[in-house]
DNA sequence: ACAAATGATACCAATAAGGTATCATTATGG
DNA sequence: CCATAATGATACCTTATTGGTATCATTTGT
């Protein structure tokens, strides 16, 4: 199993480099050379960072991105969201209709937990601390 | 995303029931019956679960599915390796090379540890400590 | 006007998840 | 010793998700 996604994987180095270049709007084409990305796929990934309010885009020539939080406040438990969902159990279907077991269920339970804890790190994880803390890809 | 999915969640509820029912050998219509999984599906999860030594088997009738461990002894880490394979980062590959940033990359750091924790945490579930602690699915 | 950028969106390919089906083998009871 | 009730092995299918591409429209600086 795979806990983060390529799209997740990425973001976070497309987030980390531009990061780097303080107020500098850094257009896709730099990027794709900088990360060796394939370029119809950073441009989806940024652009939906940009509906999701993470970064700021500027069209035209000197146009780019650039961050539109504090890097101190990207967190990988949003990207996570983004790019992968919720996180949630097995969601316990049975024929279209949500369990009725939700209540007692030992398993969801401890599994609700497990997913808590994880969450609670990856809320932790920002860009911020993985510039500051050595190198990521490059 | 999901942390578990159906194949475990299906093994964890036919565990749980074949645990219940002590040194008795349970055959898999009995066990369509009272846990109301597709019984080919069934079938091809508990004889995965001969083959990894969780469950005995006996042909014949008469036949059909016991503990091969204590159900204190069966975790549901194991589940998951067995049907989700081993938990991993993205692996981070470029063009089939393994990544040459492995040793400092900040990001595989934190998954790692992030995994390190939920696995440990997955460790100390077993079939025993949910059967104790109240009913998981009917 | 033109070039360089993003916006929106539709599409495609590969992989994994979820599920079915079939035939062979083994054991038990009558 | 045969019918029956079970598992073993394995191949197959369907659907969802992931990963990736392509196209056209719009905006903006020179
Ligand atoms: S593991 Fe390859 S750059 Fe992070
Ligand atoms: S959540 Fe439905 S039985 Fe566990």
């Amino acid at each position: 199993m795979k806990l983060i996604t390529r799209n997740t994987d990425y973001a976070m180095r497309a987030l980390c480099y531009i990061a780097r270049q303080r107020e500098r709007s850094v257009p896709v084409p730099e990027m794709v050379a900088a990360l060796k990305i394939p370029r119809p796929f950073l441009r989806k990934i940024v652009q939906t960072l940009g509906r999701e309010g993470v970064l700021r885009s500027s069209k035209g020539q000197g146009g780019g991105f650039l961050l539109a939080l504090k890097p101190e406040d990207v967190r990988l438990a949003d990207l996570v969201r983004i790019f992968q969902g919720t996180i949630q159990l097995n969601e316990c279907i049975f024929k279209k209709k949500i369990c009725p077991n939700r209540g007692t269920c030992a398993l969801k339970r401890e599994i609700d937990g497990i997913e808590r804890d994880a969450l609670a790190r990856l809320h932790k994880v920002t860009i911020a601390s993985l510039i500051r803390n050595g190198k990521h890809h490059d």
